[in-house]
DNA sequence: CTTGTAAGTAAACGTTTATTTACTTACGTT
DNA sequence: AACGTAAGTAAATAAACGTTTACTTACAAG
């Protein structure tokens, strides 16, 4: 039996990514795709069913375990309140700012229904993504710490700003300015902070 | 000169905001949207270019102009601060809340880069939007009341999170739990400013 | 070293896409 | 009341769409 080429496979996800990233979801077709992975459209319909099946497994798997994963490294649920989003929000933006092709997904989850309802879906299915900031943030309630909001609450206070502002490093990436800086980052962050504690 | 039918270019402004919202974007096309306003497609063309003027003169002068005209509503750019923000997030919240179509292709504003990109030549060309909300943050950082940053900083800050609460509202929105009241929005606004002040 | 099998391809499927052509309709102006 | 003109329509355009068919290729097992 041949092997599959894990290469193609690759291309395939990161071609994906990449012109979504510059024409938009809207503006991906399988067979430009195909075509600018240097694949036959076929061979993407041997690991996925279809568009829909390839756009929500590229999102879930790929993006959003990747996301996770590097948000969530070194990251300790039961450091200290302020030491612990600190360390989430620099993982988030050393990762995001290398890695603008799974940011630009990573967004359409809010908008696209498809996305969104597929977050929902595999949300409730295995767990919570990010289960770890989960327990941090209800001992951090439990201790007092911080202020008691539904889990969801807590984190649009948490991530949403960065999100923003990682949206907005980019916007600026390629002019003098730059405003978005780790510094800003970090100062943002602390402003977060002081926001949510009791 | 026959006149032109003002309730049809509304039915297709109002029709394409109820696909996007259901369907995504990316599911949007002029035909399915010529025969949902039960219009002829080349209707559509009579007033827009083609389907990116289309989209972009959809999203700025229909979705983004009434979003900012609901948001500055009785907002007072010399008002104190707290009472200030608590204007901003209750006249947001409110209105979005009954505009779930137009807070769709909102949304869209952030991810798809047609839209986003249109938003920035916009916001370059004739003034930012929200200028008002420009004014009451500079007034603030030389009033020594707030800590000073650059302005989108800011504006990640103040409405991020509240747009995050308002997709949550909707995700929530026909289960019994119905997390996102106007008192947690309200809650929530408070641990921003706290967070903002300094 | 043949062979079974899944990976992979090129070309094509019918459908839908954005947009246009050729035509009709409705109305303010003369 | 006839006319000019822009609004509006129905039908058609070529190109692109998602997906499939029919075929070839490459390799692990016998």
């Amino acid at each position: 039996m041949r092997p599959k080429n894990l290469e193609k496979e690759e291309a395939i996800r990161n071609i994906a990514l990449q012109i979504i990233a510059e024409e938009g979801l809207e503006n991906l077709s399988m067979q430009k795709l195909a075509k600018a992975a240097n694949v036959s459209p076929r061979t993407i319909y041997i690991k996925y069913e279809n568009k829909e099946d390839f756009l929500i497994t590229l999102f879930i798997e790929d993006v959003l375990g990747a996301y996770e994963k590097a948000v969530l490294e070194n990251f300790n649920p039961e450091a200290d309140f302020a030491q612990g989003v600190k360390k989430i929000w620099l993982n988030t933006f050393r990762y995001l700012k290398e890695n603008r092709n799974s940011f630009a997904l990573l967004q359409y989850g809010k908008s696209s229904p498809l996305l969104n309802k597929a977050f929902q879906r595999e949300n409730i299915k295995q767990g919570h993504f990010f289960a770890p900031i989960h327990h941090f943030l209800r001992l951090n309630v439990s201790k007092d710490i911080i202020r008691d909001f539904p889990h969801d609450v807590h984190r649009a206070m948490l991530f949403s700003p960065l999100l923003d502002l990682v949206n907005e490093y980019f916007d600026y990436k390629e002019r003098p300015e730059q405003i978005i800086t780790e510094q800003i980052i970090l100062e943002c962050c602390e402003a977060v902070i002081k926001g949510m504690l009791k």
